[in-house]
RNA sequence: GGGAGCUUAGCUCAGCUGGUUCAGAGCAUCUGCCUUACAAGCAGAGGGUCACUGGUUCGAAUCCAGUAGCUCCCA
C-alpha cells in the first residue's frame, strides 16, 4: 500500500469517528465495571463554539478516553444550556432584522416557537463542532435545558423549595436590566471602572413648621436624574456642620417636595459635602437607610429606563438624557453649585453589556442561600470535593459562601421554565405544578375558584436555576428519582469548567446536589484558564481575535487542535492562543506518519533472527523498552494530578525524541537492507504503546496509525484497547542509554566544530575502562556518528580530534586537515568548568556546618561529586598535553 | 478598600517535600546538511544575578517578611 507523503487528516478523522459512532463505543450502559462519568459545561445555544469551549471539550475527552482505555465504564454526556437571557435576547435580535417582527406582536407561544427553531439550528452546529473535535460523548444521552422532562425537573424543584420554605416572593431592591426589562442575580452584574461627576446641588431648608430658614444644603451626587425620587437628607449625628438642622426639612429642587433631614452614621463626613441625598427606590444604600428610618419610596424610573410619571418633570425621557436636563434645569434655578471629576464604579448587564444596570425595587422570586450554602462550604473546605489545581479558588469560594445572598431568580423573559405560581383575581397565589393541583390548593384554603380564573405568572427562571441540576437531571435524577442510571452515574467523577462560572454554576450544583440527593454532584473540579489571544487579549468578536474551531480543523487537522489548545495550556492558568501551537501539532502529526511510513517499509524485508544484527540491535530495544515503562509511568502520575499539558509535552518528547530520533535511526538498518524479524516485531509494539498512550490527545491519527501497523481484527480499536500495567524500567539500562546519547552528540559536535563535512567517515578510537559498554552499542555507535571503524586504544591517537566525554576519551581519525585551536578551546572551557565546579563542592565539603548539620546522603553525594569532578578533569588535562 | 495569584532565556511557560535528575522545555535565533521516513525535516550551538531588598539555614529559584510591577475576583 502506497502512503502519502504527508499525514492527511480530513478523510481519517471523518472516517474513524464514524466507525467509532457505528460501533457504539461512546455509549454506556450500567454494568459491574467502575464508572467513571463526565457531564458536559451545557454550551449556550446562542452561537458556536469559541477556543474557550475547544479547551474545555479537549480536556474533557483526554480525562474521559483515558478512563475508558483503563476500566472504567466511561460515559460522557453531551447537551446545551436554553441560556434564557442570552438567547432571547438573540431571538429577539433575529426576528427584528430578519423579519421585521418585535416581540409585543408575538404571543408567548408564538415566541417559543421561534425560540425553540433558533435552539434546534445553534444546537446542531455547536454539536457538530463537538464531533469534528473528536469528543467521545455519548450522543444518545444528549439532554437540554428545556426538554420536557429537565422542564419538569426544575418545576419539581421549585415547588420543594417553596413548600420547604428556602423560595420566597417579595418586594426587595433588585438589579434591573432596562434593555432585557427583567430582574439579574447580582452575578450577572459586571462592574466597570468609568469617568463620572460629582454634581454639588443646594436644596432649600424648611423649619419644623415648613417656613424657609432661608438657608440652603448642599449635597454631592452622581445621579441628579434621581433626585425626584428623593425622600430625605442624611447627615452624621456627629457632624456640628448639620446639628443645628434637627428637626428640619429639605425642598427637593424641580419637584418642590418637602424631605425630612435624617441623621445616621451611615454618612461618610468627609465624602462630598457630607450630606447624603437618600432615594430609596434607586439605590441599594439608600434603600437600607429608607427602611431603617421609614422613609416614603418614590420609583422615578420605568422598566425600560425612561422617567416615570411619579418623575414628574422629564416624565418619558431616558434616565441619561433626563440627566443632563435635570443638571440643565438645576443649573438655571441657581441649585446647581459645581461639577466635579470623579471616578465611579458602574454595572453593567452580563448578557447586554452596554446597559447600564438600574437598582431598583421589585416584587420577584428569591432563593434564601444561607442554609444550603454551609453544606456547600463544608463539602469543599474538607476535600470531599476537590479542586484542581491547588487551593488557589478555595479562598473565593469561601469568600463568596459566607457572605453569599438571596438568589433573585425570577426573570421577565418567555424562554425558560415559567415559574409555577397561579394567581386569583385577588392576587393570592399558590405554588403548583398545573392549574388544577393549584384549584385543588386554594379548596384546601377553603377558596373555591376554577382552573379558567386563574393566572399563572408570566415569568420564567433564572437559567442558572436550571443548570444547578445538570448532573443529576441529564440521568433523570429528578424527574425520575432513583433510576438505574442516577444511581449509578451519579455522583459524576469530575467537572470541567472555567473559573468564570465558580459561583454561577459549580457552587450551586454543589448545594443542589447536597440538597436534592444528598450527595455532591462530583469528585473533582478542574477549572481551565481563559483563552487570550497571543497579545494576551481576551478572545471577541468586536477585536476579530478569536478563530473559528472548524476552520482551525480544517487547516490543521483535529488532532493538531487538540494537541496546540493543550500544549501551552497548565491547569487554571489562562493560556495565550497561537496557531504556530496548532502547526507544531500538524508536524507532530506528520512526523508521527512518517516514523509510519519508515516502520512499513521493512515489513518486507525481515530476516531471521540468527543474524548477528539482531544481538547488535538489542540495546536499542532493551533501552527503549525501559523508557517506554518509564514514561508510562510518568503520565500516569502525571494524569493523577490532572497535569495534562505535562503529559502530553512527555509524550512528545518520548515519540519525537527518543522513539524518532534515537530509538528509529539505532535499530534502521541500511539502505534496502533486512530488519531482523524479532527487532521489527518489538518495533511495531512500541509504536502501538505509543499510539495508546497518545490516544486520548490525538484520537484520529492514533487509531489510523494502530489500524495500519498490523492486520487488526473487526473489533479491535485502540479507541477501546486496556492499557497494561507497566514494567519497572532497568535503571542501569536508561543510564546506559543517557550515556550513549551523549557521546553521539559530543562526537557530532566535534564533527560540526572541526568542520568535518557529513559525508566523510571517521576512524573512531575509544579510550575507556569500561570497553563492555561500547561494544554492545558499536554499530549504532558507528552508524551514527558516521565512523567507519570503532577501535580501544589505551593511549592518545595523535593527529585526531580528540573528544573527551564524562571520563572517557575519543579520537576521530579524518582526513580533514586538523586546527587544534578549536579543541582546546572546547577542552578549555570544560575545564575551566569543572574547576569551578570543584571549588564549589570542595567548598562545601570544607564547611563544618555542612557536613556535620546535612543529611549524611548529601554529603556522600558531595565526595562522589568531588571525586568525579577531579577524574574529570585529569582525563581533560591529560588531552590538552597530548594536543 | 478586601482577597487571591503572577514576576525564571528574546517570547510562552516547567521547575512537587530546600542540596547536579537545578537552572530546564518549546518557539524564535545562529551554524552545517535537499543523508532513500519526514525541509511541516535532520545534526549541532549560543542565550538567564531565577523582579528587588532583607531574613531563616551548613546550603534558597525553591521557605518567611517587606518593596515594586502586572493579572483576576469581591465591595
Amino acid at each position: 500500500m502506497e502512503l502519502s507523503k504527508n499525514y492527511l487528516p480530513g478523510m481519517v478523522e471523518e472516517k474513524w469517528y464514524q466507525q467509532w459512532m457505528d460501533k457504539g463505543y461512546f455509549r454506556s450502559k450500567p454494568d459491574g465495571r467502575q464508572p467513571f462519568t463526565v457531564v458536559i459545561p451545557p454550551p449556550n445555544v446562542t452561537g458556536v463554539l469559541h477556543l474557550g469551549h475547544t479547551l474545555n471539550e479537549t480536556v474533557q475527552d483526554i480525562l474521559v478516553r483515558r478512563a475508558r482505555m483503563s476500566g472504567f465504564n466511561a460515559c460522557w454526556v453531551p447537551g446545551s444550556d436554553h441560556a434564557s437571557i442570552a438567547t432571547e435576547a438573540k431571538v429577539v435580535n433575529m426576528l427584528k432584522q430578519e423579519k421585521g417582527i418585535e416581540k409585543s406582536q408575538l404571543t408567548r407561544e408564538e415566541f417559543l416557537k421561534y425560540a425553540f427553531e433558533w435552539k434546534d439550528k445553534y444546537g446542531d452546529i455547536i454539536y457538530h463542532q463537538i464531533k469534528k473535535l473528536g469528543c467521545s460523548c455519548d450522543w444518545d444521552r444528549v439532554t437540554f435545558t428545556m426538554d420536557d422532562h429537565y422542564y419538569k425537573a426544575v418545576i419539581t424543584v421549585f415547588i420543594d423549595l417553596y413548600k420547604k420554605g428556602v423560595i420566597y416572593r417579595g418586594a426587595r431592591m433588585i438589579n434591573w436590566d432596562p434593555k432585557a426589562k427583567t430582574a439579574l442575580s447580582d452575578e450577572e452584574v459586571e462592574y466597570k471602572d468609568l469617568q463620572g461627576k460629582l454634581y454639588h446641588v443646594k436644596y432649600a431648608i424648611t423649619d419644623a413648621a415648613g417656613a424657609p430658614t432661608g438657608e440652603f444644603i448642599t449635597i454631592a451626587t452622581q445621579r441628579p436624574e434621581t433626585i425626584m425620587g428623593d425622600t430625605a437628607i442624611c447627615v452624621n449625628p456627629e457632624d456640628e456642620r448639620y446639628a443645628h438642622l434637627k428637626g428640619h426639612f429639605a425642598t427637593v429642587p424641580l419637584v418642590n417636595r418637602r424631605v425630612p433631614i435624617i441623621f445616621d452614621t451611615y454618612v461618610d463626613k468627609e465624602f462630598g459635602t457630607g450630606a447624603l441625598k437618600v432615594t430609596p427606590a434607586h439605590d441599594i444604600n439608600d434603600y437600607n437607610l429608607g427602611l431603617k428610618h421609614n422613609l416614603e419610596i418614590v420609583d422615578t424610573l420605568n422598566d425600560d429606563g425612561t422617567l416615570s410619571a411619579a418623575a414628574v418633570v422629564f416624565v418619558g425621557e431616558d434616565r441619561f438624557v433626563a440627566r443632563k436636563k435635570v443638571v440643565a434645569a438645576l443649573a438655571e434655578e441657581g441649585l446647581l453649585i459645581k461639577e466635579q471629576e470623579y471616578t465611579t464604579r458602574l454595572g453593567y448587564s452580563q448578557r447586554n453589556p452596554d446597559t447600564v444596570v438600574e437598582p431598583r425595587i421589585s416584587t420577584q422570586w428569591f432563593v434564601k442561600m444561607a442554609e444550603m450554602a454551609k453544606p456547600a462550604l463544608d463539602a469543599v473546605v474538607n476535600g470531599d470535593v476537590k479542586i484542581h489545581p491547588g487551593d488557589r479558588f478555595l479562598a473565593t469560594y469561601k469568600y463568596w459562601m459566607e457572605n453569599v445572598k438571596d438568589w433573585c431568580i425570577s426573570r421577565q423573559l418567555w424562554w425558560g421554565q415559567q415559574i409555577p405560581a397561579w394567581y386569583a383575581p385577588d392576587g393570592t397565589f399558590e405554588v403548583a405544578a398545573t392549574a388544577a393541583e393549584a384549584v385543588q390548593q386554594f379548596a384546601a384554603r377553603n377558596i373555591t375558584i376554577t382552573a379558567a380564573e386563574l393566572k399563572q405568572d408570566e415569568d420564567c427562571l433564572d437559567t442558572w436555576f436550571s443548570s444547578w441540576l445538570w448532573p443529576m437531571e441529564v440521568f433523570n435524577g429528578i424527574s425520575q428519582p432513583d433510576n438505574e442510571d442516577i444511581n449509578y452515574y451519579y455522583p459524576t467523577s469530575v467537572l470541567v469548567t472555567g473559573q468564570d462560572i465558580i459561583f454561577f454554576w459549580v457552587a450551586r450544583m454543589i448545594m443542589a446536589g447536597l440538597e436534592f440527593k444528598d450527595v455532591k454532584p462530583f469528585n473533582d473540579v478542574y477549572f481551565t484558564g481563559m483563552v487570550r489571544d497571543k497579545q494576551g487579549r481576551k478572545m471577541s468578536k468586536q477585536l476579530g481575535n478569536s478563530p473559528d474551531l472548524l476552520e482551525l480543523i480544517h487547516s490543521f487537522g483535529a488532532d493538531a487542535v487538540r494537541f496546540g489548545i493543550m500544549i501551552s495550556s497548565p491547569a487554571g492558568n489562562d493560556l495565550l492562543y497561537d496557531d504556530a501551537s496548532c502547526e507544531q501539532g500538524r508536524n507532530f502529526c506528520n512526523k508521527i506518519w512518517n516514523a509510519l511510513k519508515l516502520v512499513k517499509m521493512w515489513e518486507q524485508r525481515q530476516e531471521d533472527d540468527s543474524a548477528a544484527e539482531a544481538a547488535a540491535n538489542n540495546f536499542a530495544v532493551k533501552w527503549f523498552e525501559s523508557r517506554l515503562n518509564e514514561v508510562q509511568a510518568e503520565v500516569a502520575a502525571l494524569h493523577k494530578d490532572f497535569r495534562l499539558s505535562e503529559g502530553l509535552k512527555t509524550l512528545l518528547n518520548l515519540i519525537w525524541d527518543d522513539f524518532c530520533s534515537w530509538y528509529l535511526e539505532w535499530v534502521k538498518p541500511g539502505f534496502e537492507q533486512p530488519i531482523p524479524a524479532s527487532v521489527y516485531h518489538k518495533t511495531v509494539y512500541f509504536f502501538e504503546q505509543l499510539m495508546q498512550l497518545l490516544h486520548p490527545y490525538m484520537p484520529f491519527i492514533t487509531e489510523e496509525i494502530y489500524q495500519l501497523l498490523a492486520t487488526r481484527a473487526d473489533d479491535d480499536s485502540l479507541m477501546i484497547k486496556q492499557f497494561t500495567t507497566p514494567d519497572a524500567p532497568v535503571h542501569a539500562t536508561l543510564l546506559e542509554g543517557t550515556l550513549a546519547k551523549e557521546v553521539i552528540t559530543g562526537i557530532r559536535d566535534a564533527r560540526n566544530k572541526n568542520q568535518v563535512k557529513p559525508k566523510e567517515t571517521v576512524v573512531l578510537h575509544i579510550e575507556t575502562k569500561h570497553d563492555n559498554t561500547f561494544k554492545q552499542i558499536e554499530s549504532m555507535l558507528a552508524k551514527q556518528v558516521n565512523a567507519s571503524a570503532i577501535n580501544y586504544v589505551q593511549e592518545p591517537v595523535p593527529g585526531c580530534i580528540t573528544v573527551v566525554i564524562g571520563k572517557d576519551k575519543f579520537y576521530l581519525g579524518t582526513e580533514t586537515a586538523l586546527d587544534t585551536t578549536t579543541q582546546k578551546a572546547t577542552l578549555l572551557k570544560d575545564l575551566e568548568y569543572l574547576k569551578g565546579f570543584l571549588v564549589s563542592v570542595e567548598k562545601k565539603l570544607s564547611n563544618e556546618g555542612f557536613v556535620q548539620k546535612a543529611k549524611p546522603e548529601a554529603v556522600d553525594a558531595e565526595r562522589k561529586k568531588k571525586a568525579d569532578a577531579e577524574a574529570k578533569i585529569s582525563v581533560i588535562e591529560e588531552s590538552l598535553k597530548s594536543l
